[in-house]
DNA sequence: CGGATCGTTGAGTTGTATCAAGACGGGTGG
DNA sequence: CCACCCGTCTTGATACAACTCAACGATCCG
């Protein structure tokens, strides 16, 4: 899924959940949206920000972070090319955290009028964007279990899982392979864990003959056992299979 | 915010974040609403569950949990009167979580048809039904924060403080005190930690002079003290304040 | 007045954090 | 093209938050 135009990535990632309508696709196809890109660690938004508009991650890994009042962060998201990192701001007038690119990113921005206007005319638009949102809200919940229920390792092995399963949705992971821009820190940060000890975990998952990994490039050599070890469910992230949703 | 009516409540929930007009008001109170009762601790829908309906808790309080393979349960919120447990469910077919009673519960179920067919006629009602499931997701993102990042002492502190702010929000807290029909089982769950961690870490706001308790009922001594303990800021709830969402 | 549920306490164990230091690796400038 | 440098990864030692197990006390209720 990598977009020839900025609104080809939207198009194409809203036509996975149900098949639009010429007018629906030319309405997105028009839908005004700039271009920008960042370099890494840079944050896109903060929390306590006011948006007057949104994005949509067309290359590159940004993460949603949250940071306590000691100044540990908590990664709470992950959004990899196709997913708009703070489509919520469109209802939730101020922001509640930050996000930030973790790898070098290309954004597009799309205002808020102009998502608003789509809406009013579409409404299967707006379900599906309403949708992306839930979904997000279904990661949350699957994230959370894992970080008050599930030990480092398991956590470390379902993050691996779920990065498997969101990008080979969208053309960015084949053969159980796939480019990891993202630090042992961030990881870190994201499953609720200290560094040294994700280094451990990375150790344990290698020696284990679940993964492999050189450089940024992950390599899943035992999806059977990594699914195992992370009591990984792809359930929650609500991907379109048959009937279901 | 005692509902009279069952859609009473669902329409002063509205009211809350934006003035309904006449015929959103009429819209909204008729609304089809089965109202059932449950006594605690029973399911109220199941992982899994393709629902046709959506419930709103009109009396009690309901918990979202998910359960890992290990058997561990985690609750992933709490929900009060006035809230909408699976809205989600309009638009994720197939449930990834579960919901259960706390306590004794009255439940208003609604189906979707009759949610879609009000979103369909007037898009602001489904602005406001969205953004309740967006407010949701920012306490996911809040709580995952609080079980990363922060002690056990800490989540306790900031887990009361969102219920005296939430039930203050619909007038079941008076003077900082409540009533949390909630067992320390169930705390354990929400926050990620032991029951018998969750009882000497509750001693311990006891004793630091933070709270009280005398069987159910919760009074906040200290309520600055027990922000600065919790880390709490507010602003993750999105309560109406001035032109704030 | 049992019986069940919930809360409380103590003792021993463990997952994970913290601190500190060294190794690696890729980029930059001399 | 080498030397340096900075970020990242790795390793070892120690400390502590929190878990588990086990038992006992309190409370409510039929």
């Amino acid at each position: 899924m990598m977009a020839q135009s900025p609104n080809g990535l939207m198009i194409r990632k809203l036509e996975s959940i149900f098949p639009l309508s010429d007018e629906e696709r030319n309405a997105l196809a028009s839908l005004p949206m700039q271009v920008v890109t960042f370099r890494p660690d840079q944050d896109i938004v903060r929390i306590g920000d006011r948006p007057t508009q949104s994005c949509m991650v067309l290359q590159g890994f940004t993460c949603v972070y949250k940071l306590t009042a000691e100044g540990k962060r908590q990664i709470v998201a992950f959004h990899v090319p196709g997913d708009m990192p703070d489509l919520q701001s469109l209802h939730l007038k101020v922001l509640d955290n930050s996000v930030a690119t973790v790898s070098p990113c290309t954004l597009g921005f799309i205002p808020h009028e102009a998502l608003q206007g789509i809406c009013n005319r579409h409404p299967r638009i707006t379900a599906a964007l309403w949708r992306e949102t839930l979904v997000d809200a279904s990661i949350f919940r699957e994230w959370m279990t894992g970080i008050g229920r599930r030990e480092a390792y398991n956590r470390m092995a379902h993050l691996l899982c779920e990065f498997l399963v969101r990008l080979t949705a969208v053309g960015l992971a084949e053969d159980g392979t796939f480019d990891l821009p993202i630090t042992q820190t961030e990881l870190a940060d994201a499953i609720g864990a200290s560094t040294v000890h994700v280094n451990r975990v990375l150790q344990e998952l290698r020696a284990d003959g679940l993964i492999r990994s050189k450089g940024t490039q992950v390599s899943i050599l035992d999806w059977e056992g990594l699914k195992a070890a992370g009591d990984f469910d792809p359930l929650y992230l609500h991907l379109r299979q048959d009937g279901d949703a």
